[in-house]
DNA sequence: AGGTAGACCTGGACGC
DNA sequence: TGCGTCCAGGTCTACC
């Protein structure tokens, strides 16, 4: 389930291993990947080098030689590097042939995941209504408090709208609720300066510890590439059966349709 | 306009 | 064992 700190490592990850590198061919093998024709997409990238590597949000963005190539993994994309020697399974629907003899390949077991070609100077500050980033200096608690007063929803729902900010996802949403002392169904509108300040601080503590979890776990060309991060251990509520701090029963409730873990405890 | 249910997919866990 | 049912997660579209 890439959020921010995995979409982070995987295109770090992604920079140091085909950064330079040029595109021989395409295959396109589960079209509905592709935003666009597919055979067109093989062609636009054929003989384009992998120069610049960003994140905006949980999107990867390449920058090639004369288009970029933006790609979103949703719940279970995976990038590999591998040898063509190595067996193509059933869920590796695009393949890149690069110009050192090895294969950039996307898996994607429930083909959510999307790629699309835009062009080089495409902006991405506002892609697709996207918020602004966590790490941004106009995410801060003032923000976040006008943000809120703006709408009537819980606050579970809040971050995760992408246009309030970019990157997170269920599993982090729970983790910097239960970091705020704040619960999932709480309505946004009334949080105090306090609770605010608590959320746009907890939201960079936890994707920056997440980020260098993420980080650490990158050691073979065959794993996937910066999903497999350690952050699952240091889950506070999400998932989780018995609360790390006060041994409360963490209770899971279906918020905007997500299923959102706290502790009736430590959060009011 | 803001909010939410449904669609998109597959495989794993679970109950009978 | 084998079947059916439910669930997971991110985003877009359709609808109220």
């Amino acid at each position: 389930m890439p959020e921010l700190p995995e979409v982070e490592t995987v295109v770090r990850t992604l920079e140091r291993m085909i950064g330079g590198r040029t595109v021989t061919g395409v295959t396109v093998r589960y079209p509905k990947i592709i935003e666009g024709d597919p055979a067109e997409f093989e062609q636009q990238l054929k003989n384009q080098t992998f120069r610049e590597f960003e994140r905006r949000g949980k999107y990867l963005i390449f920058r090639m030689t004369y288009c970029t190539l933006v790609c979103h993994l949703r719940m279970e994309g995976k990038f590999y590097v591998m040898d063509p020697s190595e067996p193509l399974t059933r869920h590796m629907h695009i393949v890149f042939d690069l110009d050192d003899g090895s294969q950039l390949r996307y898996n994607d077991t429930r083909k959510f995941g999307r790629m699309e070609i835009f062009p080089l100077d495409t902006d991405f500050s506002r892609f697709r209504n996207l918020g602004p980033e966590p790490f941004d200096e106009t995410y801060t608690g003032a923000y976040v408090k006008a943000y809120a007063r703006s709408r009537n929803t819980p606050l579970k729902t809040m971050l995760l709208d992408q246009s309030f900010t970019a990157g997170i996802g269920n599993i982090y949403a729970d983790e910097i609720l239960f970091a705020s002392h704040l619960r999932p169904g709480r309505n946004c509108h009334r949080i105090t300066n306090a609770d605010a300040a608590a959320i746009a601080d907890n939201t960079r503590t936890i994707l920056r510890r997440a980020i260098l979890a993420g980080g650490t776990t990158i050691r073979s060309y065959t794993s996937s590439l910066g999903v497999t991060g350690l952050f699952q251990n240091d889950c506070m509520v999400h998932e989780q059966k018995i609360c790390r701090i006060c041994s409360s029963t963490i209770k899971m409730k279906r918020i905007g349709g997500r299923s959102s873990y706290y502790c009736p405890q430590c959060q009011k």
